[in-house]
DNA sequence: GTCTATAGGCAGATAGAC
DNA sequence: GTCTATCTGCCTATAGAC
């Protein structure tokens, strides 16, 4: 048991970390800078260096978050839906609200920028590639057990084309700002799986 | 007629935008600098400046011809090729080409950092994908007419669709360094038009 | 058109006091 | 944990000679 905090603030990196993922998702890894960050939590930059020795090391627990988040989002996905067309409508309705708080998907803007990347960091981000096809396949496999899903192609091809056409849909409804731009394709996606 | 020239080499400007642009296309905007394309070039940076006064006219001239370009190659497919089923698929192969030179297209990369750039830039981000999107539109009618294409849903969200699953098709497969992730994803994309 | 020289700003990062 | 102060390096950009 906790004792009772008069002010439950979160935690420092916490906070840190919500402010980088923000503006990694909006501007891009490289176009925010550690000022960016301690002018908003109004904290010195210096500060930052405490909690996160270096760009790379604050990088690399971003996409770690980010990760964890979305892994368990898709297991809730799991436990709450019964069958595999409903899992894939959820499935893209996690970046249909990423979309909608004026973000584009982390590991996306990150593959944009993937060669300036720390090493650390690339490696993380083709795992949550890899961690999406994985789920997704299983989701196709269901599908194809229950009878509620119809495609051709390995599923592996499918699941790659899934997750590629979700993320060039947000890549490129964003600088519209239309979110219907995101749903028409998604929609589309889904009627070329169940038809 | 021109006179036969002892040398003919290719104007500074135009070498310039060459560098820059294969810089956009790998590293993005923000993540090259005027020393990089100088250092290539063997020319100072205050020379770069001469031909193109500051980063937003030089980013905005890389669109402009990337553009352009773009156009002269659907052009070169309309003529060349008979019915919409092929021209889709050499559609596709454009951006296969610019894959296989571990490039990302130019304004995949751009939409990505879409925050951070000025105006200027950002308008002509949305005319390329909007002058894509007209060019497939007109392919999936004349595709209509000839019965050869089928697909469910209006043209403008199918071309919407093609548009965005190619981008992203390229934006994850480019970080794996596998150009049969794309080629995959292309071809499920056609057979979804086409049966 | 290209050069040298330099300005002015911001980046990530460190030392050491409190 | 947070601060002040500072470092080094790179960025875009400009002035003015050649």
């Amino acid at each position: 048991m906790t004792v009772a905090p008069h002010k439950d603030e979160r935690p420092t990196a916490e906070r840190i970390l919500d402010i980088a993922e923000r503006l990694v998702q909006t501007r891009g890894f490289t176009n925010f800078s550690y000022a960016d960050i301690a002018s908003e939590l109004r904290i010195t930059k210096a500060s930052l260096h405490y909690h996160f020795p270096g760009k790379a090391e604050l990088g690399l627990a971003l996409i770690t978050r980010y990760g964890e988040r979305f892994a368990q989002a898709l297991s809730r996905i799991d436990s709450a839906l019964p069958d595999a067309p409903a899992k894939l409508e959820a499935y893209t309705g996690l970046y249909a609200d990423v979309l909608e708080g004026k973000r584009m998907c982390m590991c996306g803007v990150l593959a944009a920028e993937y060669e300036t990347l720390p090493e650390s960091m690339r490696a993380a981000v083709l795992r949550f590639f890899d961690d999406n096809q994985t789920w997704l396949t299983h989701v196709l496999a269901e599908g194809e057990k229950e009878g509620t899903l119809a495609f051709s192609g390995s599923r592996d091809d499918v699941a790659q084309t899934i997750l590629g056409t979700l993320e060039g849909a947000m890549l490129v409804a964003r600088p519209y700002g239309d979110l219907t731009r995101f749903t028409a394709t998604a929609r589309q996606l889904l009627l070329s799986l169940t038809s």
